[in-house]
DNA sequence: CCATGCAGTTAACAACTGTTCTCCGTAAGG
DNA sequence: CCTTACGGAGAACAGTTGTTAACTGCATGG
């Protein structure tokens, strides 16, 4: 319990993130539900020992990636939402935003990706309440925006769950997308999704009844 | 090449068949990455080498598993929607529909929303392959219905993958929804996800300017 | 300055993996 | 009826895996 951090406590949590990263490039090929303890140390460098030394098991290293990739993906889709609205360049700026988060953190947005439904259930876990937490976020975003008069909290969390999954399947695809072109197309796409989703979003009110 | 299927080929496709279904069993706690060629032929009872008369590998299989796992998808997206225009109804039907058949194939569900964006690149690519030709064939649907009148087919498409994505959303969290009241919510959000998507169409060309 | 704590090592374990080669029984086809 | 083709069994292979235990060196805190 030293508050200054101390030589040893640095090369520990060094190492720490050392294999953090090593599983997350070893991740690009497979799923976490596949990947070896041993595996990762051997791309770390140190012995297999040592590994427990800093997780109790690969899921608890999941885990622990999932909070660092959230952690990255945090402030973007923060920033893409207060800037999406409805208009035509509110959406450019979102998608580009979310462009740009793929090229700075691949690795990331894969292992989320790959995760999300994937066969270690904490993990699975972890980056549902996670995303719980972000859906949140956004729709108290959304609930600022005028056009949100009128809303029940309810609805404003459907529209934010929307947004989110759009987001993140949207980033998928960008990751996966190879060939000249091939960005551009979903971007195409994903802009005209949002515009679709952000005109109904107007006219959500518009029907005669309310909104049972 | 015999027309009579012929006692062999029969017990042939029967393990084969086995092999199939004990794979897709053991996927409930793991990825495809992570099964193993042996855990497969354990469960089943046969020896470990007798695999390779009907699967050259793990990711072999996985493909065969694909088309088994969309060939039940199939006839499920398309009565959702053909069923699911506007209306009240046909979004409670579609949603039903949807309940339904999660409970009736629910492990080729979380297979193929665990391995869509899992890492088997084959599989990966044949269940894109698949859902791609899904989605053109709700496009061809919608385009058949008045409401896309002066639509463009990539606007027609890109309305369909947003459909298609969010069916298989909603199936997958159906499928981990437990706890009383969780399946209902998962419902009602998707219902009026649906809903809003629906109202997004039917003001699509509403807009000032055509669509660019 | 010295004793303690702890990151990391080494060795060893039983169990498991994919793959090859050889063999067996039997349905299939002439 | 007799040969062939083939689904499956068996044994063996070289590697790999997670986890244990006891050890070492060194920064740390008193």
């Amino acid at each position: 319990m030293s508050h200054i951090p101390g030589v040893r406590q640095a090369q520990k949590q060094k190492t720490r993130q050392a294999l953090l990263d090593a599983a997350l490039e070893l991740l690009e090929g497979q799923s976490l539900s596949s990947l070896g303890l041993r595996e990762v140390t051997r791309a770390v460098g140190i012995a297999p020992t040592a590994f427990y030394r800093h997780f109790r098991s690969i899921a608890d290293l999941g885990v622990a990636l999932v909070e660092q990739a959230l952690g990255s993906l945090h402030p973007m889709i923060r920033t893409t939402v207060s800037t999406a609205g409805d208009g035509e360049e509110r959406v450019a700026r979102a998608l580009e935003l979310i462009a740009r988060h793929v090229d700075a953190y691949p690795a990331h947005v894969r292992f989320i990706a790959r995760e999300r439904h994937g066969g270690v259930r904490p993990v699975r876990e972890a980056i549902h309440s996670q995303l719980g937490l972000f859906t949140a976020e956004v729709g108290e975003a959304l609930a600022g925006d005028p056009a949100s008069a009128g809303w029940s909290e309810e609805d404003v969390l459907m529209l934010a769950q929307l947004y989110v999954d759009l987001m993140l399947g949207t980033a998928s695809l960008l990751l996966e997308a190879e060939g000249p072109g091939a960005r551009e197309r979903v971007s195409r796409t994903a802009a005209r999704q949002m515009r679709l989703i952000g005109i109904g979003r107007t006219h959500w009110l518009d029907r005669p009844d309310g909104s049972p």
